[in-house]
DNA sequence: AATGCTGCCAACCGCTCCATC
DNA sequence: GGATGGAGCGGTTGGCAGCAT
């Protein structure tokens, strides 16, 4: 199947629109409409091919592009949407009222490819560092604390941090280490209040243990699927060396969370959790 | 002030899909 | 069923603006 011959005709113009091109593209598509891109171009009076007066149409004239920075909820839309559909930019558009596929295109690529990156290379990291303290502390008691999730997203009174010791003396958590997490600030109904829900979609997570480390904003995460996933995020204080600290995580439906270390790093602390 | 670098975005290129003949 | 051409899509690029040196 031969390439459609696009602008190869002389004196077709290419680059940048004028004004006044602009407006004879706009005039003449709210008078006769754009049936037929080929010949629009000619029958207004315009020194373009076809595809090129369909592109200034669609990417920028139209009336109802929406114009400006994409908000937070967009960029979190096209990250989620691009993890399903992958680089179909024009289906994502779709999705996104008054953005164009181009736009995404080029805002998936200018920013977003690499604030995940970043994020990705963060969580690389981190687990390395995670993996290495775990064996250097795999000979010494530790402190287990279970944080329980609500029986449902209204009953937060069920949020607890409970704890069970062995030895305090060779813990490396002092009590007052663990009276502070259990004097955890108050986690209002937003904490649990319903975030993006995808239908069929089950989150992607690894099947037995994992590192959650994150400073994105919560989520709550169901399916239609067997299991759902909760991703929160809490918050302690004056914990370790007096530094404050987030932790994130995802729980599983009718599972406990083993809290088993929390890490403690220069800039930002985190706690690792894994699901018993 | 001049130059170089980087990020962003509009537009182009080349390919595939699909309707029509 | 094959050829043709229009439309649409995703990848890439050129040019501009802003910033750093």
């Amino acid at each position: 199947m031969g390439r459609a011959p696009c602008c190869e005709k002389m004196g077709l113009r290419k680059g940048n629109w004028t004004h006044e091109e602009d407006q004879i593209l706009i005039s003449y598509i709210r008078k006769h409409g754009h049936a037929n891109w080929r010949s629009l171009p000619k029958q207004a009076g315009l020194l373009r091919c076809g595809k090129s007066c369909r592109l200034r149409w669609i990417n920028y004239l139209r009336p109802d592009i929406k114009r400006g920075n994409f908000t937070n909820e967009e960029e979190e839309t096209i990250i989620k949407l691009h993890e399903m559909l992958g680089n179909r930019w024009s289906a994502i558009a779709a999705k996104l009222s008054g953005r164009t596929d181009n736009e995404i295109k080029n805002v998936w690529h200018t920013t977003l490819k690499k604030r995940l990156l970043k994020t990705n290379q963060l969580n690389s990291d981190t687990k390395n560092r995670v993996s290495k303290q775990k064996i250097k502390r795999s000979d010494s008691n530790s402190s287990s604390l279970t944080l329980s999730e609500p029986a449902s997203s209204s009953d937060l009174s069920s949020v607890t941090v409970s704890h069970e010791q062995n030895n305090m003396d060779n813990n490396i958590y002092s009590s007052e280490d663990i009276e502070s997490l259990e004097t955890m600030p108050e986690i209002d109904a937003s904490f649990w209040s319903e975030g993006i829900t995808m239908d069929n979609e089950k989150p992607t997570m690894p099947s037995n243990s994992w590192t959650i480390i994150s400073n994105e904003l919560p989520h709550q995460y169901s399916s239609n699927s067997e299991e759902t996933f909760q991703h929160s995020f809490g918050y302690a204080s004056n914990f370790d060396d007096g530094m404050d600290f987030w932790y994130d995580v995802f729980i599983r439906s009718g599972e406990s969370m083993e809290l088993p270390e929390f890490q403690n790093f220069q800039e930002q602390t985190y706690l690792n959790v894994q699901v018993t």
